[in-house]
DNA sequence: CGGTCCCTTGATATTCATCAATATCAGTGG
DNA sequence: CCACTGATATTGATGAATATCAAGGGACCG
């Protein structure tokens, strides 16, 4: 029951899970065929839900598979000298880690798991195999990268540009919009990851980031409990977050 | 002589252009065969040199190409809400840009030209459809952008964490092993972007860096001429970069 | 040779990190 | 259920790093 080999279940029923899978048009190829599909499902292994502070994968780690969030969410991050720690990203179900290894071979960041979470490991060269013989299933591939890089630069924008309101507000837009997009509520989660992981993320100091959490309450903007969030002004928050707001406590 | 259609000099000597080229290694499988090369040779097309402040594309085109930078150097950027640019980075001969446009289709950023600049133009369809007939190029591709989400991933440590004095050690530290590798000289080179582009870059102020080029002198790390920059200590600048030294002028 | 842009330098202001103390939370075992 | 423990969060006081403001000096270009 609690072995550690990819959970058997039900074959028959596997054999469907990627077409079935929620987060579909998120990985899989917009026009990808049903066979394909099942080719797809045939080389992902789904993995027993790992627990908090488990490793996905570690810095040093040959590279073998990407893994893809189903459910829960995780951080990256990568180790300076100085052993100081650098969060590099926060994933969320549909997401696709560990795209940073393909060039080197090796992971060149550490993944771990920030609650309770199910992944699908996809070993690498399978994905190579197929995707030479699925070529739209290269291209996803190929897109998928792309949003990263893009993405990446925005957070350089935001880390080079931004005040810390404004890097907090950022981030909790950021968690709400791909909530949203996953089907969650846009105003109301759990940041499964620690005051401290945020801080290090958007390269602030644990306590700026507390006092922020005391700021935006003051202002209306949020409601936040601990690691329960609501948001009560989204719109307001999402101006502070582009920087076109001067953060007034209601005009 | 001076239209702006892609340059048709001899035939015979473009058709080995790809092969011939002194960034063969950077841009190409290693094990990619005589005609597959000629293949590749046929859709890259050799635009004529570009001049500074030339757009390679800007925020907003549609996106149809990247681009490979032969010779000089292009410096992309977002620009923000407010007006205001934020340089996502310096790219030299051998690298490859335009790769976040291609989820969207169209560029969320643009690239300038920072001085003489030959680029190849190499049509983004074209090679989605070369990469289908020869894996390895596709793989390649792929490869490269995992680079590139790594080196972001760099960068954002360097904006989370670090201080003013170990984000330029960085840069130009960065700037001397990618041209190193490229054949040119480690320890002396020119600085083809101006100290603002750098601030921005480095998400900080001009008159920061103007005062870390002066530092940097003084401690007798570098000699900065205006643009034409020398290492003088090139083991101690790297030092600074990684943040384990404390910058004493010479112990 | 004049104009403009870019760079440098100095004085001051601001933001955020750091240090320190307390408070809260999540387990753990009695 | 409660007390205990270590991790995590909040809050306040202080200081350092870097931005901003202001002015002068070069470099490049027509």
């Amino acid at each position: 029951m609690t072995d550690c080999s990819p959970t058997p279940i039900s074959l028959a029923k596997l054999r469907l899970a990627c077409g079935n899978c929620s987060l579909h048009e998120l990985c899989l190829p917009v026009g990808i065929g049903l066979d394909d599909v099942d080719r797809l499902d045939r080389i992902v292994k789904r993995r027993r839900p790992s627990s908090r502070g488990d490793h996905v994968f570690r810095l040093g780690d040959e590279f073998r598979a990407v893994y893809a969030i189903r459910a829960g969410s995780v951080k990256t991050y990568t180790t300076t000298e100085g052993g100081g720690e650098q969060v590099t990203g926060f994933h969320l179900p549909g997401e696709l880690i560990g795209l940073d290894a393909i060039h080197t071979g090796t992971h060149p960041s550490s993944a771990k798991v920030l609650e309770t979470t199910s992944l699908c490991e996809i070993p690498f060269d399978h994905l190579e195999e197929l995707s030479a013989v699925i070529p739209s299933l290269g291209r996803q591939l190929i897109r998928i990268m792309s949003r990263e890089i893009h993405s990446d630069d925005e957070l350089l924008t935001l880390l080079g540009k931004k005040s810390a309101e404004e890097r907090l507000a950022a981030l909790l837009i950021s968690l709400s919009n791909r909530l949203q997009q996953r089907g969650f509520s846009a105003r109301e989660f759990h940041l499964s990851m620690s005051r401290n992981d945020i801080g290090n993320y958007l390269g602030l100091a644990v306590e700026t980031v507390s006092r922020l959490f005391t700021r935006f309450q003051q202002l209306g903007l949020v409601t936040a409990n601990n690691k329960h969030i609501r948001i009560e002004r989204l719109e307001d928050l999402r101006a502070l977050a582009t920087g076109s707001s001067s953060c007034q406590p209601r005009g």
